[in-house]
DNA sequence: ACGCCTTGCTTAAACGTTTAAGCAAGATAC
DNA sequence: GTATCTTGCTTAAACGTTTAAGCAAGGCGT
């Protein structure tokens, strides 16, 4: 069952007409030669019996699925429904369908997932890579979403200007000493997005960067990170480059009595779905999914559908035209001027201020 | 391209063994009748020769494409990568790939979203309904993830339970006064939680609920829920039905001055990624996704392999063995014992404390 | 020794589509 | 008026698998 069980075939509507199967297709993909008076009746029949086209059938003899498959590092990534809800919006637009794999965080997995899209015949597949991770020559078409830094890629968000963006905003408020907070060393997104923050900052600027792994190596997961420490050091912007480190800045700093935004600042990246309700909301920098999602699908889309004449570089990587799309700053409650009482905790703002 | 180009079919390894391609089949597929040695003869050709099956013949064949849809609400909902996750697993370990579609939380395109993958010939579908809608007869096997208390659905968590252990867990602190908070009054999933959670807490303790949807309705979304009044008010503890509320609790009140766990406390439900690191890690409810989804794919495969034979109730619900997945009370630091001095916001941890 | 069952394979059809090749009829060109 | 082109359709093969039906050979019971 499942598949047409009973839905009706070209056979049905070419007998309900009197003609071959073969005119049926033709009329319906407008490609053979049929008279416009015919087609407008194949179509009507069509309709009028409910035909769908199994795609199995054409898959089998037109060698295309349809489908382009989603590979992900790792599914608990918290961006992940962003990524997956753009790239299933773009490619169900295009026509296609989208089926996921998940690697698990597992570099050896992320090989078998691909491996598994690849058996169920996707016509192409957008990848994420693993940080750290580059990916080699598949064996159908491939756009991968990264960070342009990473060579041979093909579309991004512009990590680097966004992160430029941020360090401008920063600047501007008057910040002098800002600690940079990322998560792991070797993700490229991360490195990008510290390198703009740090450019957009400029020169006069003191920096320094907290790795959260390191810390969490040192004293397990899900440790402190002892911001209030480097607040009474001076700090006066903590900027993280996941709106998920922001948000254990802001809670980790609340709790110890420094108040946000009119003592220190914290900032995020990715505009991830709590950032808007918690409180004071995340400042943050939106990444234009949709776009990028439109890009990637577009690129494969070009790529699989000249691949039956020229088959240039038939199954390498997506063309090189690395796509640098840009990034939104979004400035809510949580960044401000800095305040030079900010070294002692006290002034609490009182419940009746919230409204404000 | 894409599918299988140049890979070797049955024909091939039936060539080279000099064997026709039904007995190839046969070989690999364990079906027919075939001579132990020449199983084995098959096996080993194949493997030498990369023989790789096509689906999409097989598909056409037997009407089984091996795909399962996974329909969801809004892929934005920050619970969807654990179940995404959790029914990719599955579904990959029963031998199923899954196609994802979203319904962006639109009931029409829940609708369509359901329609496509038809088209695209799944073999079943699990479904994530969207709150307050029901799924209707589909036209192929259906595994609903919802509630106990929705009928006619297949596997849930039980979230009633959930709220009971949650419920009792506050009791036992001590707590006799707590704010009950949820988003939308239409979700079967909250209500149960909610129900919970008054069942849990028992008759003696003073309860209220507050809907985020209607405090947004009227001041605007985000807008802060005007906690700290209710701490105000004597409520010690804020038991959230999701944690995504119950950050927002949380980080309001932190910013009102009230020390959590010290003077109130707070609780979520699906322990979201952010639960563990913020500060305080937020003591919450676990669902068990991983049986969840095993039970609904064994579910659609039980449906789908039988289906061919007795065809008993052939495009229906998957039977009706609702189950239900006990949930896993976390208890970490936004819980404790009420404080009698929690009515005036005042001493604040200092950052020392922090380590603790 | 004859019929019958079992074993191990083959042949052939079928799934529903696409597409190259072919063909008759009418239109156009000279 | 004949040769050529175009139009509008048909025929047939192909994609790679599964599976029902068939068939020859050998083993067994009587």
């Amino acid at each position: 069952m499942a598949i047409n069980r009973t839905g009706p075939n070209m056979n049905a509507i070419a007998a309900a007409l009197g003609v071959s199967a073969a005119t049926v297709s033709n009329a319906l993909s407008g490609k053979g030669r049929v008279s416009p008076e015919l087609v407008e009746k194949v179509r009507a029949k069509a309709a009028e019996l409910g035909y769908v086209p199994s795609l199995a059938a054409r898959a089998l003899r037109t060698g295309r699925t349809g489908v382009l498959g989603l590979v992900l590092p790792d599914i608990a990534n918290p961006l992940f429904p962003q990524i997956a809800q753009a790239i299933e919006n773009a490619a169900s637009n295009a026509g296609y369908g989208v089926l996921i794999a998940d690697s698990r965080g597992d570099i050896a997995m992320q090989t078998e997932a691909i491996a598994r899209l690849l058996e169920r015949g996707v016509d192409g597949m957008v990848i994420v890579p693993r940080r750290g991770t580059r990916i080699a020559d598949v064996g159908c078409p491939v756009a991968v979403i990264d960070t342009p830094s990473t060579p041979g890629n093909t579309v991004a968000a512009d990590h680097w200007g966004g992160g430029v963006q941020m360090g401008r905003h920063l600047a501007a408020l008057g910040h002098r000493k800002v600690l940079l907070i990322g998560t792991n060393t070797s993700s490229n997104v991360q490195n990008d997005r510290i390198g703009g923050l740090k450019a957009g900052l400029g020169a006069g600027i003191e920096c320094e960067t907290l790795w959260i792994e390191k810390v969490e190596a040192a004293a397990g997961e899900g440790c402190p990170l002892g911001l209030a420490e480097k607040a009474a050091d001076g700090f006066t912007a903590f900027a993280a480059v996941s709106d998920l480190s922001a948000l254990r800045a802001l809670t980790e700093l609340q709790r110890a009595g420094i108040g946000v935004p009119e003592m220190v600042s914290v900032t995020g990246f990715d505009d991830l779905i709590w950032s808007p309700v918690v409180t004071p909301a995340l400042t943050t920098i939106r990444m234009d999914m949709a776009t990028i999602a439109d890009l990637a699908v577009a690129a494969l889309n070009r790529v699989i559908s000249q691949d039956g004449e020229a088959e240039p570089a038939a199954s390498g990587n997506v063309a090189s035209e690395t796509d640098r799309v840009p990034m939104q700053l979004i400035v809510r409650q949580s960044t401000g001027a800095p305040n030079s009482h900010a070294l002692q905790p006290s002034n609490k703002p009182t419940a009746g201020e919230l409204k404000s």
